[in-house]
RNA sequence: GCUGAUGUGGCUCAGUGGUAGAGCAGCGCACUCGUAAUGCGCAGGCCGCCGGUUCAAAUCCGGCCAUCAGCUCCA
C-alpha cells in the first residue's frame, strides 16, 4: 500500500496510508481534535474533512477557534437553515447563504414574508435536522450538469449564479439528507456538530446587492459548537446594547432627537459641555500648528455650487432655498466658502501653506433609512480645514495631518483603521491628476509606514482620500477623520499664488477633518467610554451627597469652593438616604461622589467615593481640588 | 429610498372591541439617616398623526410620520 507524508503544525510529520481521510487523520492525532476539527487547510486550500489525502502535503486542522473554521461552521449552518426553510416552505427559492463576520445569513425569495413565528418554526425544524445528524456530501459537476440539475429542482437564482461562472470553473453541490444546494464548500462533517444556534433577525436585501433587483428576504443567524458559547454571545450583545450612545444619550441627558427634526440632533447642557471641551481642545491644538480659524455662511448662492461641481455631483444630497427669487443652497460642505476666503487677497508663495480651519455646520440630505442617532445625521459640524499649498508642500502637509489625527485619537484611546479611497465613477477631472493625487496620499501613508486598505471608487468627487475609521459598541465602523487631496477646485475657481519667479501658479488644496463630525465623534466617545467619561470630559465631575438635610449648608459651601476652582459640580439635595444618592450618582457615571456629614463639616473635608474604586476615604477639600485639577488639566 | 418590526405618562413596559394600568423618575409629608433603591400620599396620558369600520377603537382596516434592524460581505 502506498504511503503519504503529512506535515502538521509545529513541524510534526506523520506517515499514513494513501487515501486516508482528513477526519481519520484528525482522529488519529487525538480524540479531541477528531471531535473539534471542522475542516482542514491542505497546502493552503480549505477542504472538507471527508477529503482523501493522496499525496504528501501540509495539513492544518481548523476548529471553531480559527476564523476560517468559524466561517465554515457558519456557512454550514446557513445550509441547515435553508434545508429547514425548504421543508416548511417548499415554494421558496434560494439565493445566497454565506458566513459573515459574526454568524451567517441566507437570502430567500418567497411571495409571502416570513414572520417572527415562522422563524421559531424554522428554528424547530433546524433542531430536527441537527438531531438527524446528516453528513455533508460533496459532488463535483460540470457547468452543464449544474444548470440541468438546478433547472430540475427549480432554483433560478442558482442557475443565474452558475451561468455567470467562467467556463471550466470547478462547480460542486453539497447534499445533507434530502437537501441539495449549489455550493463551493467546504463544510463541516455533519449537521450534528451544530450544538447551539439562534436566528437573530429578518431583513430585506436586494438580489446581488443591487437596488434595481428584486428584494429578497434575508434571515440572519448565529451558531456555535457549544451551548455555553451561544449564551456568552447573547450576553455580550446585551452588554454592547447598554453602551449604545442613543440609550446613554437619553439616560445621561446629553442630547435628543425629535420627530420634528429627524436627523437634526439637539444638544442638552451636559452634551454641550462635552462639545465645548472638544472644540476648545481642537482650537488650542490647531492654533499651535499654524491653523487660522474662519467662519463661512450656511447658505450661499446656487451659482457657487454649480461652479464647485456640487450641483453636478452632489445635488441629491443638498437642500435648496429661495431668497428674493434667487436660488440658494444650504452648504453640504465648507470648501467653497473657504475658497472664496482664499480669493479675498492676492497670495504669495511666502504665505503658503495657508491653513484655514472652520467648525462648519453642514446639512446633507441622507436617506431616511440610514439615520442613526448621532452617527448618521442630516446636519453636523465638521472640524474642517482647507490647506492651500504649493505642489512641493503636499507630502509634508499630508503627513502633518496624519500625525495630528493620530495625536487626537490616542488621547481618547482609540484604535482606528485607515482606508485609501480612489476615484469614484461620478467624479471630475483628468485621470492624470487623479493618479497624481492618489500617489501623493499613498506615498505619505507608506512613508509613515501605516497599514491601510484600498477602497476602490470611494473617493470624493473632487479627489481621492485617506479615511480614518473608528468602531462603535457593536463593532460597526464609522468614518471620522479624512484627508482629501484636491487639484480640481483650485482649477475651477481659478486659484493662484505668485511664485518666486513672479509668475502666477496654481495652488493645491487639502480638505481635512480630524473628529470628522463633532456629533458623530461624541457618539463614538459615548460608546467608547460606555458613558463613563474621563474626568476632563465628564459633564459633571463631582456630585456632593449630604448625609441629611442638616448638612445642606456645608454641601453648598463645598460646592462654591469647587466651582471657584473650576470643577463641574452639583449637590444632590433630595431628601433621601445616602445609599440612594450613591446609587443614583453611580448610575449617572459621575466620576466623584463627595459624601458630607457631621464629620466632614467639622473637619472641613469630604469623603471621596470614585466611580471605579468606591470609597477612597476622607480628605481636605483643598487636597481633593488639587487632585481633580491635576487630572483634568492634562488636556486643557 | 426599499424590506421587516415597533410606536401607550419624562423613562421601562403591561393592556387585542366596552370608563387607560404598573414600576422607576417628579412633587408633598414623615423619618434625619454614613457609601448601589426608607415609608406613605399626590400629580402626570390628543394611547405617533389622519381617515375608515362599529352603538362603541389604544385594540380592527387604510394612508402618513417617526424609530429600530438590515440592504458591502457573492454558490
Amino acid at each position: 500500500m502506498e504511503q503519504v507524508k503529512v506535515s502538521l503544525k509545529d513541524g510534526v510529520e506523520k506517515v499514513y496510508q494513501k487515501g486516508i481521510t482528513l477526519l481519520e487523520i484528525a482522529e488519529n492525532i487525538s480524540r479531541k481534535l477528531g471531535k473539534e476539527a471542522l475542516a482542514a487547510k491542505v497546502d493552503g486550500v480549505i477542504k472538507d474533512l471527508s477529503s482523501k489525502v493522496d499525496k504528501d502535503c501540509n495539513v492544518q486542522f481548523l476548529t471553531f477557534e480559527d476564523e476560517e473554521g468559524r466561517k465554515v461552521f457558519w456557512h454550514s449552518s446557513s445550509h441547515v437553515m435553508a434545508q429547514a426553510v425548504k421543508r416548511l416552505f417548499p415554494e421558496t427559492k434560494l439565493a445566497i447563504g454565506p458566513a459573515i463576520d459574526e454568524g451567517f445569513y441566507y437570502d430567500f425569495d418567497r411571495d409571502e414574508s416570513f414572520t417572527p413565528s415562522d422563524l421559531e418554526k424554522i428554528e424547530q425544524e433546524m433542531a430536527k435536522i441537527i438531531a438527524e445528524d446528516y453528513a455533508f456530501c460533496r459532488k463535483n459537476v460540470s457547468k452543464e450538469e449544474a444548470i440541468e440539475e438546478l433547472n430540475k429542482i427549480n432554483e433560478p437564482y442558482k442557475v443565474e449564479l452558475v451561468e455567470a461562472l467562467p467556463e471550466g470553473a470547478p462547480i460542486s453541490f453539497y447534499q445533507q439528507g434530502e437537501f441539495k444546494d449549489l455550493c463551493a464548500g467546504p463544510h463541516i462533517p455533519s449537521t450534528g456538530r451544530i450544538k447551539a444556534f439562534k436566528l437573530t433577525s429578518l431583513a430585506g436585501a436586494y438580489w446581488r446587492g443591487d437596488e434595481h433587483n428584486k428584494m429578497l428576504q434575508r434571515i440572519y443567524g448565529i451558531s456555535f459548537p457549544k451551548k455555553s458559547m451561544l449564551d456568552e454571545y447573547l450576553t455580550r450583545i446585551e452588554e454592547a446594547k447598554k453602551r449604545d450612545h442613543r440609550k446613554l444619550g437619553k439616560e445621561l441627558d446629553l442630547f435628543s432627537i425629535h420627530e420634528e427634526g429627524p436627523g437634526f440632533p439637539f444638544f442638552h447642557p451636559k452634551g454641550m459641555i462635552i462639545w465645548n471641551l472638544l472644540t476648545d481642545f481642537w482650537r488650542k491644538e490647531h492654533s499651535k500648528r499654524g491653523y487660522q480659524e474662519i467662519k463661512t455662511p450656511i447658505i450661499l448662492n446656487e451659482e457657487l455650487w454649480r461652479r464647485s461641481g456640487h450641483w453636478d455631483h452632489y445635488k441629491e444630497n443638498m437642500y435648496f432655498t429661495k431668497i428674493d427669487d434667487m436660488n440658494y443652497a444650504v452648504k453640504p460642505m465648507n470648501c467653497p466658502g473657504g475658497i472664496l476666503m482664499y480669493k479675498t487677497d492676492s497670495r504669495s508663495y511666502r504665505d503658503l501653506p495657508i491653513r484655514l480651519g472652520e467648525l462648519g455646520l453642514v446639512h446633507r440630505h441622507e436617506l431616511s433609512g440610514v439615520l442613526h442617532g448621532l452617527m448618521r445625521v442630516r446636519c453636523f459640524t465638521q472640524d474642517d480645514a482647507h490647506i492651500f499649498m504649493m505642489p512641493s508642500q503636499i507630502e509634508d502637509e499630508i503627513i502633518g495631518v496624519i500625525d495630528l489625527v493620530d495625536y487626537f485619537y490616542q488621547i481618547f484611546g482609540f484604535e482606528y483603521n485607515v482606508e485609501l479611497s480612489t476615484r469614484p465613477e461620478n467624479s471630475m477631472g483628468s485621470d492624470e491628476l487623479w493618479d497624481q493625487a492618489t500617489a501623493a496620499l499613498q506615498g505619505a501613508l507608506d512613508k509613515k509606514g501605516m497599514s491601510y486598505k484600498i477602497n476602490e471608487g470611494d473617493g470624493a468627487f473632487y479627489g481621492p482620500k485617506i479615511d480614518f475609521h473608528l468602531k462603535d459598541s457593536l463593532g460597526r465602523t464609522w468614518q471620522c477623520g479624512t484627508i482629501q487631496l484636491d487639484f480640481q477646485m483650485p482649477e475651477r475657481f481659478d486659484l493662484s499664488y505668485i511664485g518666486a519667479d513672479g509668475e502666477k501658479h496654481r495652488p493645491v488644496m487639502i480638505h481635512r477633518v480630524i473628529f470628522g463630525s463633532i456629533e458623530r465623534f461624541i457618539g463614538i466617545l459615548i460608546e467608547h467610554y460606555a458613558g463613563a467619561f474621563p474626568v476632563w470630559l465628564a459633564p459633571v465631575q463631582a456630585r456632593i451627597l449630604p448625609i441629611s438635610e442638616k448638612h445642606m449648608d456645608y454641601a453648598y459651601k463645598v460646592k462654591k469652593q469647587l466651582e471657584e476652582a473650576g470643577i463641574r459640580v452639583e449637590v444632590d439635595e433630595r431628601n433621601e438616604k445616602i445609599g440612594y444618592k450613591v446609587r443614583d450618582a453611580q448610575m449617572k457615571k459621575i466620576p466623584y461622589m463627595l459624601v458630607v456629614g457631621d464629620k466632614e463639616a467639622n473637619e472641613n473635608t469630604v469623603s471621596v467615593r470614585t466611580r471605579e474604586k468606591g470609597d477612597v476615604g476622607q480628605k481636605p477639600v483643598e487636597t481633593f481640588i488639587d487632585e481633580v485639577l491635576t487630572l483634568a488639566s492634562k488636556f486643557n
